[in-house]
DNA sequence: CTCCTTAAGAGGCCAGTGGAATCTTGTTAC
DNA sequence: GTAACAAGATTCCACTGGCCTCTTAAGGAG
C-alpha cells in the first residue's frame, strides 16, 4: 500500500482514487465487470468497502469515471492513417480493439452500469463523453475530408453502437464459448476487429453515399 | 391458477411452461430484465422458485425461451413493404421497435443473459435463433432483390447488433432519464424506431453500393 | 510535547439475490 | 386402499451492494 495509512490532504485522496482505478483496472483484464464485486476490489485495493464507496459513490461510478479515464488516454494516443474511407475506418476498428477495457466497459454501459447512479455522476459522465466523442469525430474529418460534419457525428455514434452490440458476442462467457465450438454454430464466432472494421466500412459507404446523392439533389 | 394442484402429464407441464412465459412476459412491460428477480417471477406465477427452477433450468433460459417464442411470432406476422431499400428497412426498424419485449430481450443477450446458462441451452437457442435470422434475410431479399444473399445476412446481423446498442440507451433507467433532461444532452435522447431506422438505410445504402462497386469490377 | 478534533478507516448488519438440498403431499397406477 | 413417484413448498447457503456504528490515525493549537 501507500506509506500513509490515512488519506487526509486532497493528493493522498486522489492517490486514492487511482489507486482505485488501477486495481479495477487490473481486475477487468481478469473477468468481465458484471463479475467484479465490491467486496473483490475492495480487498485487492486493500480497502474496506465503506470506503471504496466512500471515494466513488457506488460500484458502478468507478467503472465510469474508468471508461473516462481510458477513453481520454486512447483518444490522446490515437493515429488515423491518410488513406481511402475504408482504410481508415478498419483503423480505427483496430485501434479499439486493441483497447478490452474500453470495449468492454462501452458494452456494459446501457445494460449494466447506467443503473444505481445519480443523475449528477451520469450527466457528468456524458458530458465528458459528448466531448471525447466530438474530438474522434474531428479526428475521422480530417482523414475523410468528404465526411459532412453531421455525418462524421453519426460515424462516431454507429462506432460506439457497433462497439456494444457486437463485443459480448466477441467475448462469450465460457458456457457460450462452449456451446459455439458446435460447428453449426460457425458463424456466430466472431472475430471482433475484423467484423468492427467491415461495419464500419458498409457504415462509412452507406454514408458517404447518401451525403453524394444529398448534395446532387 | 390452474385447475390441477400438481403438473402431472405433459400438456400440463407445457401448460406451467408457458404460464411461466407469461407472466415473464407480463413482467417484462413494468420493468427491464435486469430487475425482474426469480422470486417475483415466482411469486407472480403462483409457485415456489423451486419450481420455477424445475421448469427453466435458471432465471436466464426463461427468458432465452421468451425470446425465441417471442421472435418468431413477429416474423409470423411481419409483412414488409414493397419499395425502395430504404422504405423496406424502415418498415423493419418501426416493426421491431413495436415488440419492445424483443428489443429488451436482445439487447439483454449478451451482456446478462449468456451467463449462468449450460452449454447445451445456449447451443439450442442460437440454432433456432439463426434460422430466424435466416428467414428474416429471405424477407429481405424478396423486397430488395439487389441484395445477395450474403449481404441480406448481413444486414440481419446488423439489425440484432444495432438493436443490442441504441435499446439501453432509448430506455434509460430513472436517474439517466433525469440526467438527459440537461439541455447540453439534447444530443443523448434517443427516438429508438427513427434511430434505427436511420441506421438501417445507412447500413443498406452502404452495402448495395459495395456490391455493385464489386460486380463493376 | 500534549491534547482535542476530525474524518479515514474497519466491522457488522441488513435486505436482497439465485438456486441446491431437503422435506411434504397431490396424483395416479395397481 | 395403498404404495410409489414426482410436483410442490421450506429451509438454508453463499453471495451481493452499501448503510450504520465504532475506532483510531493524523494534524493543528496551545
Amino acid at each position: 500500500m501507500s506509506d500513509f495509512q490515512r488519506a487526509r490532504s486532497p493528493e493522498q485522496r486522489e492517490a486514492r482514487r487511482q489507486a482505485i482505478l488501477g486495481v479495477a483496472e487490473e481486475l477487468l483484464t481478469e473477468m468481465p465487470v458484471s463479475e467484479i464485486s465490491l467486496r473483490e476490489l475492495a480487498r485487492r485495493v486493500g480497502l474496506s468497502k465503506t470506503n471504496v464507496v466512500r471515494y466513488f459513490e457506488t460500484r458502478e461510478a468507478v467503472f465510469f469515471a474508468l471508461l473516462n479515464r481510458a477513453l481520454g488516454e486512447w483518444l490522446d494516443g490515437l493515429e488515423l492513417p491518410a488513406g481511402p474511407p475504408a482504410g481508415v475506418v478498419e483503423a480505427l476498428a483496430r485501434s479499439v480493439a486493441g483497447r478490452p477495457l474500453i470495449c468492454d466497459l462501452w458494452s456494459a454501459l446501457g445494460t449494466e452500469l447506467e443503473r444505481n447512479i445519480s443523475a449528477e455522476a451520469v450527466r457528468d459522465f456524458k458530458l465528458a463523453n459528448g466531448e471525447l466523442q466530438a474530438r474522434l469525430a474531428t479526428m475521422l474529418r480530417e482523414r475523410i475530408p468528404e465526411l459532412t460534419e453531421q455525418s462524421a457525428r453519426e460515424l462516431v455514434s454507429y462506432t460506439v453502437l457497433l462497439i456494444a452490440g457486437l463485443w459480448p458476442f466477441a467475448n462469450p462467457s465460457p458456457g457460450v464459448a462452449e456451446a459455439v465450438q458446435d460447428p453449426r454454430l460457425a458463424g456466430s464466432r466472431v472475430d471482433f476487429a475484423e467484423r468492427l472494421g467491415r461495419a464500419l466500412v458498409v457504415a462509412v459507404t452507406g454514408l458517404l453515399t447518401l451525403d453524394s446523392a444529398a448534395q446532387r439533389r
